[in-house]
DNA sequence: CTGAAAGCGCTTACAG
DNA sequence: CTGAAAGCGCTTACAG
């Protein structure tokens, strides 16, 4: 590989010292620079093909430029892995717009927080966003405490470590009050997870206060549980199916778990939405083209990374934030009846 | 923020010099230490929290430990963003259990290979992975001739730029063979893509391929053009449906088109497969979930991350590589109308 | 087996 | 307006 060329080579050519190069290039707003001095480093970094030695830059100004997005894996992986793009491309371009690069770090379930430690003691990343965060790792408060930019994407319950995450409690709230508002009443839920994660508690909050403001105080045997999965949406759904009087809509509060749903109904012959009208959470893009497409609620991926990066940003520059918990919107299609289609038509 | 210990720090705490404590922690092989100063060196280290600083270490070593991967955006941003979670998860492994780190750079539309060479020259990585690597700009060539390692996913014609991508061509072939064998000889085509992308003009070739050594030689109505979208598909299977006799199977060259051909299907009242078999290609997760599920080529996500993984790696280290073709799987599901099905039972 | 010294390529006070 | 010098925190020959 050919040498690189360094600040002193473009001196050189320009006849400068490395200072005024340094000067030059970085813009430095004190020194003023005579136009034809500035014209002539710019002129002979061009032909060089010169740029600054990322290392050395990052070691003298002590900064690196670069946000760390630590990306757990988990049970949850393949419900998790919808998002990402979206997620990261609104993050790296928040990111890129300041200057700032993109360090991507997978976790797989063995490893500990303690990788991020070991990031930001050897300060490979300014800040970090943490996707997932696990409760169970004090690592994570202490670098907070310690005062390092860190923001968690997803909340984690009994810190006050800013987040960034979708308004659970209104979205379900949203979903159910449109099947109400349908003139259902006797609506189930499939959780998207099990309650040990905070997202499923507060979307059965949401299922919970729309009813009752609805005047109806669901049963237990109305609330069944999810596991991020198809398998485990059909398991529940086939639980809610033995409900007498015949219930009239669920709210599956996961695309996936909503596919799987709708799967055992298609076993057990009924039709979506004339026999039981269907209301997702997520809005993947499968979810418009399912049959009969899934009324299901909007969880914006690229407005939580970019969400996200802002708010990492402003810990960067020493700003103190407070979290934010995005909205949400309700996608209507044809699962929840509202609609009307031939079921030919309506496919996708 | 707290100030970060230095291996000063350690050195003293443990009463050695610092060149004593790069050695242990770097597990020198020359330089025999004594167990003892081992131990009190490693334990300071552990006490004290101390990870070299990066960038030191970068500037020193000169080379960084970190691959970036380019990830370009364009027409088929939504297409490709499918691809994204698989490829970067088998990239990172592979990258992690070498000591790399990976820098994530999506690129618009508007931003040229300029990127590239602002990174290399920058020494911000020690080599690059250009996923959908396009072919009007001379920098990637420039970059590999001058022997910094690249690696493409995805092909671009006229380099010698080693890359790695699925076997199109024998991907296509088993598709449509599988069509061919369960009797069908009316087949039609439906590309991924306009021809102008190299993956579309193999799955093209690969249909033919298989169609002639059936003695079949199809005719150009049989054959339109998808663009990435369902919207495509929809639009050229309704003009597959003007040929006559009608044809009996489709092969779709795409997942995503693929749903929308099966719309146009159900629009037009045919049913899949009984009226018309349809075999897709790619295998995304919805693949299993439309009705019926759709028979399709498997694309090797993550393996197609490792393997460019290990390229750029080998590149790294001077070896030279060669190019990779992964081979695909067929996946059959009941839209190709090989699996029984009543169309309750199969929905998923 | 261990330490003093040089140097990686920058930026940044500090002089002039 | 521009240059000489120090220093960021490491690693690595080179001595001892």
């Amino acid at each position: 590989m050919d040498k690189v060329p360094t600040s002193y080579d473009v001196a050189r050519l320009a006849g400068v010292s490395r200072t005024t190069v340094s000067l030059v290039l970085n813009n430095a707003p004190a020194a003023h620079i005579s136009p034809e001095t500035r014209r002539r480093v710019l002129e002979a970094a061009r032909q060089l093909g010169y740029f600054p030695h990322a290392a050395a830059r990052r070691l003298v100004q002590g900064r690196t430029m670069t946000v760390a997005l630590i990306w757990h894996r988990g049970p949850d992986a393949n419900y998790r892995d919808a998002f990402l793009p979206g997620l990261l491309q609104g993050l790296a371009s928040v990111l890129h717009q300041q200057g700032y690069y993109l360090l991507f770090r997978p976790m797989e379930v063995h490893e500990s927080e303690q990788v991020v430690l070991e990031l930001a003691q050897g300060r490979h990343a300014d800040g970090f966003v943490i996707s997932g965060p696990r409760a169970d790792d004090p690592v994570l408060l202490d670098l907070h405490e310690r005062g390092f930019p860190l923001v968690l994407h997803g909340q984690l319950p009994g810190t006050d470590i800013p987040f960034v995450d979708v308004d659970n409690v209104a979205g379900a709230r949203q979903a159910v009050e449109h099947l109400l508002r349908l003139g259902h009443t006797r609506i189930g839920i499939i959780t998207n997870a099990p309650l040990s994660y905070v997202s499923a508690r507060q979307r059965l909050e949401g299922y919970r206060l729309a009813m009752r403001a609805a005047g109806i105080e669901p049963p237990s045997e109305w609330i069944q549980y999810g596991n991020f999965d198809e398998a485990s949406g059909r398991r529940a759904m086939q639980a809610l199916l033995q409900v007498r009087p015949r219930l009239s809509a669920v709210f599956v509060a996961s695309d996936m778990v909503a596919v799987g749903a709708r799967y055992a109904l298609w076993e057990a012959g009924l039709r979506v939405p004339e026999d039981i009208a269907l209301v997702g959470f997520d809005d993947l893009p499968l979810a418009a083209y399912t049959v009969p497409p899934l009324t299901t609620v909007h969880v914006p991926a690229q407005a939580l990374g970019r969400a996200v990066g802002e708010l990492v940003l402003q810990r960067i520059q020493g700003e103190s934030v407070s979290s934010r918990r995005l909205p949400t919107t309700l996608v209507v299609r044809a699962s929840c009846g509202a609609r009307k289609f031939s079921s030919r038509a309506n496919l996708t």
